[in-house]
DNA sequence: ATTGTCAGTTATACCCTCTAACTAAACTGA
DNA sequence: TCAGTTTAGTTAGAGGGTATAACTGACAAT
């Protein structure tokens, strides 16, 4: 099906694709300082105010960018999910693996989206690209977990044993995903997915250094514990380190 | 005690901290990006390079403070820890209080410290002051499980149990801290320390603000299967949210 | 009183973001 | 075909950043 779009328009497009390009490899290559308008503009050939044609501002392209990493990574989660023939809960669990494999692959990248430049705009500007592909990302986990939920329910706690406060808030997100969850359901997705996003941060963030210099046996037992608490039957993955990248 | 410094060294210090205090206010209020030499000359009332008669470079500025501000959460801590009588784990509990207290604080610095401007000097240059007190903050919160692993051992994984690379790991470790505590013992001291500070981390990273609005009683759900991995009696913090502060 | 050290200055080189004003090419429609 | 419009690119420049060099004045020590 020829895409009904100018000549102009793709060429507009593959620029805006070499011009993140640039950024990426910049970002990689000599980290986040590096990744400036003028930067990617000699490196794309072209000279500095011309980036402005296609991205607004510095911060514009840092959000582009950020954007970009979330959904190669939630792409990367979903292709690992249909890829596993299983329960949902091995689709869920190849699913954290393949977060921690991209994350491991692409540091600068996942570090970039964790402690953005630009932090916390998130909030501010929830219309932004941006802030729907984190959005997006976080509910490909979240979607995996109502599987689930749904095929296999999991031992939640009692809502009155719970922290009032704490309560509310869990009824809140229940409603605002649209009931996908009920609170006692979304107290366990919760907690799977701070283990999980938090110990991929700190691993990312080479927070755990001093102690640990392979991470993947750490990754493991923590998966084993959200199995656990999911009551999905933990398998140790065969081939370890494994190639294939959906990127 | 006089202490036996010239007037000429008194005045160094006082600008030497004077002008970290301007960058911490920049910091504070105008986020990371503002912290530049320049505007901290401005703050203080000098003329731009005047500063690098007291840091060699913005690098070195911002190590100075990222220390500066590990020695104050470090000492909140130990304060914390001091003023507590009961068990040990008793005062472990309190220290891991009085982080949070102070992160959430202090989110600017705390944020500072974690995803630092320059990351990951750490590893690069173990001598510097930076980087000791990052290593003197991690072992305020370890010295204190030590205490209590002496005082009344926790429960531990078998060691034939754990993964082999994991096992060398945890091995190196122990040896690392000179044997303070056994392999096995290490093995849950990182456990707790990843939970406590990967979630304080997402709190004030704002990598959870999609669900929690409070995130008070998720961290004393934290503290709860802490102190149920390390056999310590669970306490609510009765006076919810104390004031005092250490800095 | 002289001499060296130290805090501060200005000037400058080079990088950054972003705007303004301009040029040239490519598309569009009569 | 040929204006007219849109678009991609240019250079010039304002304003701010890091950092160095060269200089000035205050202070301390012999």
């Amino acid at each position: 099906m020829a895409t009904q779009v100018s000549r102009r328009e793709r060429l507009r497009q593959a620029t805006l694709a070499e011009i993140r390009e640039a950024a990426r490899n910049l970002l990689i290559y000599k980290g986040t300082a590096a990744v400036t308008i003028n930067a990617i503009a000699r490196e794309v050939g072209m000279s500095g105010p011309a980036v402005y044609r296609y991205y607004e501002s510095h911060d514009d392209l840092v959000s582009a960018l950020t954007a970009e990493f979330y959904e190669e990574l939630t792409a990367a989660m979903k292709a690992a999910g249909a890829a596993t023939s299983g329960t949902p809960g091995q689709r869920l669990i190849a699913m954290a693996r393949a977060m921690r494999t991209w994350a491991v692959r692409h540091p600068a990248e996942f570090g970039w989206v964790f402690a953005s430049p630009v932090p916390a705009v998130d909030i501010r500007n929830p219309e932004s690209s941006r802030h729907q592909a984190g959005v997006a990302f976080g509910k490909t986990f979240l979607d995996q977990l109502v599987e689930v939920w749904e095929t296999k329910p999991f031992a939640v706690p009692a809502l009155d044993e719970l922290d009032p406060s704490l309560l509310r808030q869990l009824q809140d997100y229940s409603e605002a995903i649209d009931g996908l969850l009920p609170p006692e359901a979304v107290h366990v997705f919760l907690w799977c997915w701070i283990r999980l996003y938090g110990l991929l941060c700190m691993e990312i963030m080479n927070q755990l250094a001093f102690a640990y210099s392979d991470m993947e046996p750490v990754f493991e037992e923590c998966l084993e514990e959200i199995c656990e608490k999911l009551s999905i039957r933990y398998e140790r993955c065969i081939s370890q380190r494994r190639g294939r990248d959906a990127s």
